[in-house]
DNA sequence: CGGGATATATAGCCTGTGCTATGAAATCGC
DNA sequence: GCGATTTCATAGCACAGGCTATATATCCCG
Protein backbone atom coordinates (compact mmCIF):
# COMPACT_ATOMS: atom_id res chain seq x y z
CA UNK A 1 0.00 0.00 0.00
CA UNK A 2 1.82 3.06 -1.31
CA UNK A 3 -1.06 5.58 -0.43
CA UNK A 4 -4.10 4.75 1.58
CA UNK A 5 -5.73 7.40 -0.08
CA UNK A 6 -9.35 6.56 1.62
CA UNK A 7 -10.33 3.27 1.95
CA UNK A 8 -13.96 3.13 2.66
CA UNK A 9 -15.13 -0.15 3.62
CA UNK A 10 -18.09 -0.21 1.87
CA UNK A 11 -18.34 -3.72 -0.32
CA UNK A 12 -20.18 -1.67 -3.24
CA UNK A 13 -19.35 -1.82 -6.58
CA UNK A 14 -18.80 1.92 -6.96
CA UNK A 15 -16.25 1.72 -4.09
CA UNK A 16 -13.74 0.16 -6.07
CA UNK A 17 -14.62 1.68 -9.37
CA UNK A 18 -14.24 5.14 -7.38
CA UNK A 19 -10.80 4.07 -6.49
CA UNK A 20 -9.59 2.79 -9.87
CA UNK A 21 -10.84 5.92 -11.08
CA UNK A 22 -8.94 7.75 -8.30
CA UNK A 23 -5.94 6.27 -9.02
CA UNK A 24 -5.54 7.00 -12.56
CA UNK A 25 -6.16 10.77 -11.99
CA UNK A 26 -3.52 10.54 -9.16
CA UNK A 27 -0.63 8.91 -11.82
CA UNK A 28 -1.39 11.70 -14.10
CA UNK A 29 -0.58 14.13 -11.38
CA UNK A 30 2.16 12.50 -10.58
CA UNK A 31 3.12 12.54 -14.00
CA UNK A 32 3.58 16.26 -14.38
CA UNK A 33 6.94 16.21 -13.26
CA UNK A 34 8.39 13.43 -15.28
CA UNK A 35 7.07 15.25 -18.04
CA UNK A 36 8.89 18.12 -17.37
CA UNK A 37 12.17 16.57 -17.10
CA UNK A 38 11.51 14.33 -20.26
CA UNK A 39 10.92 18.03 -22.20
CA UNK A 40 13.94 19.15 -20.85
CA UNK A 41 16.54 16.25 -21.39
CA UNK A 42 14.72 16.00 -24.85
CA UNK A 43 15.19 19.74 -25.55
CA UNK A 44 18.82 19.21 -24.75
CA UNK A 45 19.81 15.95 -26.57
CA UNK A 46 18.11 18.38 -29.56
CA UNK A 47 20.18 20.76 -28.66
CA UNK A 48 23.38 19.27 -28.58
CA UNK A 49 22.88 17.60 -31.90
CA UNK A 50 21.73 20.51 -33.58
CA UNK A 51 23.70 23.54 -32.19
CA UNK A 52 26.58 21.63 -30.83
CA UNK A 53 25.95 22.63 -27.17
CA UNK A 54 23.03 23.22 -24.32
CA UNK A 55 23.02 26.39 -22.93
CA UNK A 56 20.58 27.85 -20.56
CA UNK A 57 19.37 30.77 -22.11
CA UNK A 58 18.67 28.54 -25.49
CA UNK A 59 16.66 26.25 -23.27
CA UNK A 60 14.75 28.91 -21.40
CA UNK A 61 14.34 30.57 -25.25
CA UNK A 62 12.97 27.11 -26.47
CA UNK A 63 10.62 26.57 -23.89
CA UNK A 64 9.45 30.30 -23.33
CA UNK A 65 10.13 30.48 -19.48
CA UNK A 66 12.65 32.86 -17.92
CA UNK A 67 16.04 31.67 -17.54
CA UNK A 68 16.32 31.14 -13.60
CA UNK A 69 13.64 28.88 -14.22
CA UNK A 70 15.34 26.93 -16.10
CA UNK A 71 18.65 27.16 -13.42
CA UNK A 72 16.27 25.49 -10.84
CA UNK A 73 15.33 22.94 -13.10
CA UNK A 74 18.88 21.52 -14.20
CA UNK A 75 19.93 21.63 -11.06
CA UNK A 76 17.41 18.63 -10.24
CA UNK A 77 18.18 17.43 -13.40
CA UNK A 78 21.85 17.31 -12.26
CA UNK A 79 20.67 15.54 -8.51
CA UNK A 80 18.44 13.31 -10.24
CA UNK A 81 21.55 12.16 -12.54
CA UNK A 82 19.93 13.26 -15.95
CA UNK A 83 22.78 15.72 -16.70
CA UNK A 84 26.10 17.20 -16.10
CA UNK A 85 26.54 21.17 -15.75
CA UNK A 86 29.64 22.63 -16.86
CA UNK A 87 29.96 26.01 -15.75
CA UNK A 88 30.04 28.45 -19.03
CA UNK A 89 30.42 25.30 -21.10
CA UNK A 90 27.03 24.22 -21.27
CA UNK A 91 25.02 21.72 -20.26
CA UNK A 92 25.57 17.73 -20.90
CA UNK A 93 23.55 14.20 -20.98
CA UNK A 94 24.80 11.58 -18.46
CA UNK A 95 24.33 7.85 -19.88
CA UNK A 96 20.71 7.72 -18.00
CA UNK A 97 20.02 11.55 -19.40
CA UNK A 98 20.62 10.30 -22.94
CA UNK A 99 18.96 7.01 -22.80
CA UNK A 100 15.81 9.10 -21.45
CA UNK A 101 16.06 11.36 -24.51
CA UNK A 102 16.59 8.77 -26.95
CA UNK A 103 13.65 6.64 -25.77
CA UNK A 104 11.59 10.40 -25.37
CA UNK A 105 12.78 11.35 -29.05
CA UNK A 106 11.50 7.61 -30.32
CA UNK A 107 8.21 8.19 -28.64
CA UNK A 108 7.82 11.33 -29.92
CA UNK A 109 8.72 10.44 -33.52
CA UNK A 110 6.05 7.52 -33.34
CA UNK A 111 3.46 9.68 -31.98
CA UNK A 112 3.85 12.17 -34.81
CA UNK A 113 4.65 10.41 -37.83
CA UNK A 114 1.33 8.23 -36.82
CA UNK A 115 -0.73 11.65 -36.47
CA UNK A 116 0.40 12.20 -39.74
CA UNK A 117 -0.07 8.65 -41.28
CA UNK A 118 -3.66 9.70 -40.35
CA UNK A 119 -3.47 12.69 -42.46
CA UNK A 120 -2.91 15.39 -39.86
CA UNK A 121 -1.57 18.01 -40.74
CA UNK A 122 1.94 18.99 -39.96
CA UNK A 123 1.39 21.89 -37.36
CA UNK A 124 -0.90 20.10 -35.61
CA UNK A 125 0.70 16.81 -35.68
CA UNK A 126 3.73 18.46 -34.35
CA UNK A 127 1.65 19.95 -31.67
CA UNK A 128 -0.55 17.10 -30.70
CA UNK A 129 2.62 15.01 -30.98
CA UNK A 130 3.71 17.24 -28.13
CA UNK A 131 1.19 17.14 -25.73
CA UNK A 132 0.05 13.36 -26.30
CA UNK A 133 3.43 11.89 -26.04
CA UNK A 134 3.62 11.53 -22.46
CA UNK A 135 0.42 9.96 -22.01
CA UNK A 136 0.96 6.91 -24.74
CA UNK A 137 1.53 3.49 -22.56
CA UNK A 138 3.73 1.05 -24.36
CA UNK A 139 1.06 -0.75 -25.65
CA UNK A 140 -0.44 2.07 -27.37
CA UNK A 141 3.27 3.05 -28.83
CA UNK A 142 3.64 -0.19 -29.92
CA UNK A 143 0.29 -0.26 -32.16
CA UNK A 144 0.77 3.13 -33.39
CA UNK A 145 4.20 2.28 -34.30
CA UNK A 146 2.57 -1.12 -36.54
CA UNK A 147 -0.06 1.21 -37.99
CA UNK A 148 2.69 3.58 -39.22
CA UNK A 149 4.67 0.84 -40.50
CA UNK A 150 1.79 -1.06 -42.21
CA UNK A 151 0.60 2.40 -44.07
CA UNK A 152 3.50 3.40 -45.08
CA UNK A 153 4.28 0.08 -46.84
CA UNK B 1 1.77 42.35 -26.77
CA UNK B 2 0.41 40.06 -24.41
CA UNK B 3 3.64 38.57 -23.58
CA UNK B 4 7.40 39.76 -24.57
CA UNK B 5 8.67 36.39 -24.15
CA UNK B 6 12.66 37.45 -25.05
CA UNK B 7 12.24 38.64 -28.98
CA UNK B 8 16.23 38.44 -29.31
CA UNK B 9 16.65 40.61 -32.64
CA UNK B 10 18.52 37.63 -34.44
CA UNK B 11 17.46 37.20 -37.60
CA UNK B 12 18.58 33.06 -37.74
CA UNK B 13 15.96 30.56 -38.20
CA UNK B 14 17.15 28.85 -35.09
CA UNK B 15 15.44 31.84 -33.59
CA UNK B 16 12.16 31.94 -35.26
CA UNK B 17 11.88 27.72 -34.75
CA UNK B 18 12.33 28.63 -31.19
CA UNK B 19 10.06 30.94 -30.32
CA UNK B 20 7.27 29.06 -31.94
CA UNK B 21 8.67 25.36 -29.73
CA UNK B 22 8.28 28.16 -26.67
CA UNK B 23 4.44 28.96 -27.86
CA UNK B 24 3.38 25.09 -27.79
CA UNK B 25 4.81 24.09 -24.27
CA UNK B 26 3.74 28.01 -22.99
CA UNK B 27 -0.22 26.44 -24.56
CA UNK B 28 0.68 22.82 -23.08
CA UNK B 29 1.21 25.02 -19.53
CA UNK B 30 -1.30 26.96 -19.43
CA UNK B 31 -4.04 24.15 -20.29
CA UNK B 32 -3.45 22.61 -17.40
CA UNK B 33 -6.05 24.84 -15.59
CA UNK B 34 -8.46 24.06 -18.43
CA UNK B 35 -7.65 20.18 -18.21
CA UNK B 36 -8.48 20.19 -14.51
CA UNK B 37 -11.98 22.09 -14.97
CA UNK B 38 -12.59 19.71 -17.32
CA UNK B 39 -12.25 16.74 -15.17
CA UNK B 40 -14.29 18.27 -12.47
CA UNK B 41 -17.01 19.26 -14.58
CA UNK B 42 -16.96 16.24 -16.65
CA UNK B 43 -16.76 13.90 -13.17
CA UNK B 44 -19.38 15.42 -11.81
CA UNK B 45 -21.93 15.19 -14.87
CA UNK B 46 -20.98 11.56 -14.81
CA UNK B 47 -22.05 11.52 -11.07
CA UNK B 48 -25.45 13.36 -11.27
CA UNK B 49 -26.34 11.22 -14.01
CA UNK B 50 -25.44 8.04 -12.44
CA UNK B 51 -25.82 8.81 -8.92
CA UNK B 52 -28.25 10.89 -9.29
CA UNK B 53 -26.15 13.70 -7.23
CA UNK B 54 -22.48 15.11 -6.89
CA UNK B 55 -21.42 15.74 -3.43
CA UNK B 56 -17.68 17.07 -2.59
CA UNK B 57 -16.57 13.46 -0.97
CA UNK B 58 -17.75 11.67 -3.28
CA UNK B 59 -15.84 14.16 -5.99
CA UNK B 60 -12.89 13.68 -3.98
CA UNK B 61 -13.59 10.03 -3.41
CA UNK B 62 -12.95 9.49 -7.35
CA UNK B 63 -10.19 12.14 -7.98
CA UNK B 64 -8.15 11.13 -5.34
CA UNK B 65 -8.21 13.83 -3.30
CA UNK B 66 -9.00 15.77 -0.31
CA UNK B 67 -12.20 16.90 0.39
CA UNK B 68 -10.78 20.52 0.95
CA UNK B 69 -8.85 20.60 -2.38
CA UNK B 70 -12.32 20.06 -3.75
CA UNK B 71 -14.09 22.68 -1.93
CA UNK B 72 -12.05 25.28 -3.45
CA UNK B 73 -11.64 24.01 -6.31
CA UNK B 74 -15.35 23.92 -7.08
CA UNK B 75 -15.42 27.55 -5.64
CA UNK B 76 -13.31 28.15 -8.75
CA UNK B 77 -15.72 26.41 -11.03
CA UNK B 78 -18.81 28.11 -9.44
CA UNK B 79 -17.10 31.58 -10.01
CA UNK B 80 -16.27 30.81 -13.51
CA UNK B 81 -19.94 29.86 -13.97
CA UNK B 82 -19.80 26.53 -14.61
CA UNK B 83 -21.54 24.68 -11.59
CA UNK B 84 -23.74 25.82 -9.05
CA UNK B 85 -23.40 24.94 -5.37
CA UNK B 86 -26.58 23.87 -3.46
CA UNK B 87 -25.30 23.59 0.18
CA UNK B 88 -25.83 19.81 1.34
CA UNK B 89 -27.69 19.24 -1.49
CA UNK B 90 -24.89 18.92 -3.95
CA UNK B 91 -23.32 20.25 -6.89
CA UNK B 92 -25.24 20.91 -10.49
CA UNK B 93 -24.33 22.02 -13.65
CA UNK B 94 -25.18 25.48 -15.09
CA UNK B 95 -26.03 25.23 -19.06
CA UNK B 96 -22.11 26.84 -19.55
CA UNK B 97 -20.72 23.34 -17.31
CA UNK B 98 -23.21 20.93 -19.27
CA UNK B 99 -21.72 22.58 -22.50
CA UNK B 100 -18.55 21.31 -21.33
CA UNK B 101 -19.48 18.27 -19.59
CA UNK B 102 -21.05 16.98 -23.18
CA UNK B 103 -18.03 18.29 -25.26
CA UNK B 104 -15.91 16.41 -22.87
CA UNK B 105 -17.45 13.44 -22.73
CA UNK B 106 -17.72 13.13 -26.47
CA UNK B 107 -14.42 13.93 -26.80
CA UNK B 108 -13.47 11.40 -24.06
CA UNK B 109 -15.65 8.67 -25.82
CA UNK B 110 -13.87 9.35 -29.43
CA UNK B 111 -10.47 9.19 -27.99
CA UNK B 112 -11.23 6.01 -26.20
CA UNK B 113 -13.24 4.24 -28.85
CA UNK B 114 -10.64 4.79 -31.20
CA UNK B 115 -7.93 3.46 -29.25
CA UNK B 116 -10.38 0.30 -28.60
CA UNK B 117 -10.36 -0.06 -32.52
CA UNK B 118 -6.73 0.36 -32.52
CA UNK B 119 -6.37 -2.94 -31.00
CA UNK B 120 -5.39 -1.31 -27.57
CA UNK B 121 -6.73 -3.47 -25.09
CA UNK B 122 -9.55 -1.84 -22.64
CA UNK B 123 -8.12 -0.85 -19.69
CA UNK B 124 -4.97 0.32 -21.48
CA UNK B 125 -7.27 2.07 -24.11
CA UNK B 126 -9.22 3.88 -20.66
CA UNK B 127 -6.48 5.07 -19.09
CA UNK B 128 -4.18 6.45 -21.88
CA UNK B 129 -7.60 8.16 -23.23
CA UNK B 130 -7.99 10.16 -19.78
CA UNK B 131 -4.21 11.19 -20.43
CA UNK B 132 -4.13 11.56 -23.95
CA UNK B 133 -7.81 13.79 -24.27
CA UNK B 134 -6.93 17.03 -23.05
CA UNK B 135 -4.55 17.70 -25.93
CA UNK B 136 -6.38 15.80 -28.76
CA UNK B 137 -7.12 19.04 -31.07
CA UNK B 138 -10.15 19.27 -33.22
CA UNK B 139 -8.51 18.21 -36.27
CA UNK B 140 -6.96 14.92 -34.59
CA UNK B 141 -10.68 14.42 -33.37
CA UNK B 142 -12.16 14.59 -36.39
CA UNK B 143 -9.91 11.80 -38.22
CA UNK B 144 -9.86 9.55 -34.82
CA UNK B 145 -13.92 9.18 -35.32
CA UNK B 146 -12.88 9.15 -39.44
CA UNK B 147 -10.90 6.29 -38.20
CA UNK B 148 -13.42 4.29 -35.53
CA UNK B 149 -16.37 4.76 -38.45
CA UNK B 150 -14.94 3.63 -41.25
CA UNK B 151 -13.39 0.86 -39.32
CA UNK B 152 -16.68 -0.67 -37.62
CA UNK B 153 -18.79 -0.72 -40.53
C1' DC C 1 -36.52 17.05 18.91
C1' DG C 2 -31.89 15.94 20.44
C1' DG C 3 -27.57 14.04 19.29
C1' DG C 4 -24.45 11.42 16.51
C1' DA C 5 -23.08 11.02 11.84
C1' DT C 6 -22.22 13.30 7.72
C1' DA C 7 -21.22 17.26 4.78
C1' DT C 8 -19.11 21.49 4.11
C1' DA C 9 -16.13 25.51 5.20
C1' DT C 10 -11.93 27.56 6.79
C1' DA C 11 -7.22 28.20 8.38
C1' DG C 12 -2.66 27.35 7.71
C1' DC C 13 1.04 24.81 5.71
C1' DC C 14 4.04 22.62 1.86
C1' DT C 15 5.80 21.93 -2.77
C1' DG C 16 6.37 22.90 -7.55
C1' DT C 17 6.99 25.97 -11.11
C1' DG C 18 6.50 30.38 -12.85
C1' DC C 19 8.49 35.41 -12.39
C1' DT C 20 11.79 39.80 -11.65
C1' DA C 21 15.76 41.91 -9.94
C1' DT C 22 20.24 41.68 -9.16
C1' DG C 23 24.93 40.00 -8.29
C1' DA C 24 28.94 37.38 -9.59
C1' DA C 25 31.76 34.98 -12.78
C1' DA C 26 33.64 33.82 -17.17
C1' DT C 27 34.50 34.75 -22.01
C1' DC C 28 35.83 37.39 -25.80
C1' DG C 29 37.16 41.23 -28.62
C1' DC C 30 40.30 44.62 -28.90
C1' DG D 1 45.04 41.88 -20.04
C1' DC D 2 40.94 44.75 -19.45
C1' DG D 3 36.42 46.07 -20.03
C1' DA D 4 31.99 44.93 -22.06
C1' DT D 5 29.04 41.33 -22.89
C1' DT D 6 27.31 37.13 -21.88
C1' DT D 7 26.23 33.45 -18.84
C1' DC D 8 24.91 31.71 -14.75
C1' DA D 9 23.43 31.84 -9.69
C1' DT D 10 20.63 33.51 -6.02
C1' DA D 11 17.14 35.91 -3.43
C1' DG D 12 12.59 36.75 -2.91
C1' DC D 13 7.85 36.81 -4.56
C1' DA D 14 3.27 34.82 -6.50
C1' DC D 15 0.05 31.42 -7.43
C1' DA D 16 -1.86 26.79 -8.03
C1' DG D 17 -3.08 22.78 -6.08
C1' DG D 18 -1.97 19.35 -2.82
C1' DC D 19 -2.44 18.34 2.51
C1' DT D 20 -4.16 18.17 7.80
C1' DA D 21 -6.72 19.86 11.51
C1' DT D 22 -10.59 21.82 13.01
C1' DA D 23 -14.94 24.35 13.19
C1' DT D 24 -19.56 24.59 11.74
C1' DA D 25 -23.72 23.37 9.64
C1' DT D 26 -27.12 20.08 8.25
C1' DC D 27 -29.37 15.67 8.11
C1' DC D 28 -31.58 11.84 9.86
C1' DC D 29 -32.86 8.44 13.09
C1' DG D 30 -34.50 6.89 17.31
Amino acid sequence: MTKPVSQSPSPEDAGIDAERHAEGFQKTRNARRTELCEDYVELIAELISREGEARQVEIARRLGVAQPTVARMLKRLAEDGYIQQKPYRGVFLTRTGEALAAECQRRHEIVEGFLRALGISDEVARHDAEGMEHHVSAETLKAFAQFVATRTV
